[in-house]
DNA sequence: CTAACATTCAATATTTTTATTGAATGTTTT
DNA sequence: AAAACATTCAATAAAAATATTGAATGTTAG
């Protein structure tokens, strides 16, 4: 093998590693993914998929070794191959919102609008936790809950959190939190819950940048 | 705009980024511009592409934010759009190397090989430059050289060093680098080197690794 | 000003990817 | 064993990306 056909070859494999996550659809799977182990029929639903057509963007992906599946009775379980799929996505979503124009101003006024809403940084939140100060929403669907949760949260997605609202401390700090910073759930219910009269923030980032750090965690 | 519509747009965008990166020749030239600034012409010869066909790719990448050009006179310079580009690139490829079957196995005897020369890591190397214990050989071509090189190398590309095989020191270590792990360069000229009779080792990762970890550098 | 040169543009035939549909497979429940 | 269900497979029409060619653009040198 001549080192010209080394090349070529091994260009041509690292592609087939990017080119798996050169769809819209498949980024929304692996965004999914990072945040715990599904189903393909919640993951189809989710992304908006048909099960057919997330099944088949499911086997692109496992095929370039970025996911891995596992059967569980008549379900089949997707989830990441490894950290370094969840580091290299995050890498590259922070490279795009930094040098993309086009996703820059599309960021925009959805930044502004979060911007108006109160945040608290995760090591704030973690500090205030284990001090029992804070009541802590997950407002994820109840399947990424179970998957796994930032501990000592209350899972409320957004239909349970409206039906229990006398539930909630009309006085105490409540923190919202949702899957990450491309996701829109958190606002949504902060602003509705301040609109009902809580004291309502939102947790800076994601539940995705608390994986990251290792904070504690539970499941089930 | 709805949720759905903003993450639809969000991450249809996002996967401009991400198709730009999913060609295995597009690949091979960002893997050249983490290494410096190069004209069109020479992006085209380095990865055996028609000047025409380079040219798009290059539109391809900047497009999608990734590289940036400057015209100077008759040529227009390519590089990168920032730090965050080589690194996402290196978490890509480390991702791919750990999680890819088919790279796995065609680095494999590529491994081997390499495995069986002397090998130095980045910081012995930098001790013993900085003890002027080392005598170091940069092989990549003479462009690459003058784009930004490690401090104190010489430039010897693969013909010039055989042309000049008596001006190396018979008994002092001679340390060989090329442009990174993908890069041939260094293997094939410690090999010869060895077979000459001198006493010779290849640097353990390539000139990538000595900027990433801002090491000492010159240029021109 | 003209020739030479580096690069990009434009057009299009070819190849590759994608969406969609319904049938096939494998598992659990009854 | 049959029914119900989750997922994959297979076929193919539609859409998108790519390679190739030669012309166009913009710059420098004579």
């Amino acid at each position: 093998m001549t080192n010209r056909e080394f090349k070529t070859s091994l260009y041509k494999h690292l592609a087939s590693v990017t080119k798996a996550v050169s769809h819209a659809s498949r980024l929304e799977i692996l965004d999914l993914l990072v945040q715990g182990i599904f189903a393909v029929e919640y993951i189809a639903k989710q992304t908006n998929l048909s099960v057919a057509s997330a099944s088949q963007h499911l086997q692109v992906l496992k095929n370039s070794g970025l996911v891995e599946c596992e059967r569980h009775g008549k379900y089949i379980y997707y989830k990441i191959a490894g950290q370094e799929v969840r580091s290299t996505w995050y890498a590259l979503r922070k490279l795009a919102f930094k040098h993309n124009d086009e996703i820059k101003s599309l960021l925009e006024d959805f930044r502004t609008k979060r911007n108006q809403l109160e945040q608290i940084s995760t090591d704030e939140l973690h500090k205030k936790l284990e001090k029992g100060e804070v009541y802590l929403i997950d407002v994820r669907p109840e399947e990424e809950f179970e998957a796994g949760h930032i501990k000592n949260a209350l899972s409320r997605p957004k239909k349970m959190l409206e039906k229990t609202l006398d539930e909630l401390p009309k006085d105490q700090e409540i923190v919202v939190y949702c899957r990450g910073p491309l996701c829109l759930m958190a606002d949504e219910a902060v602003l509705y819950l301040k609109y009902q009269g809580f004291k309502a923030k939102r947790m800076e980032n994601g539940f995705t940048d608390w994986l990251a750090e290792n904070k504690p965690l539970a499941v089930g």
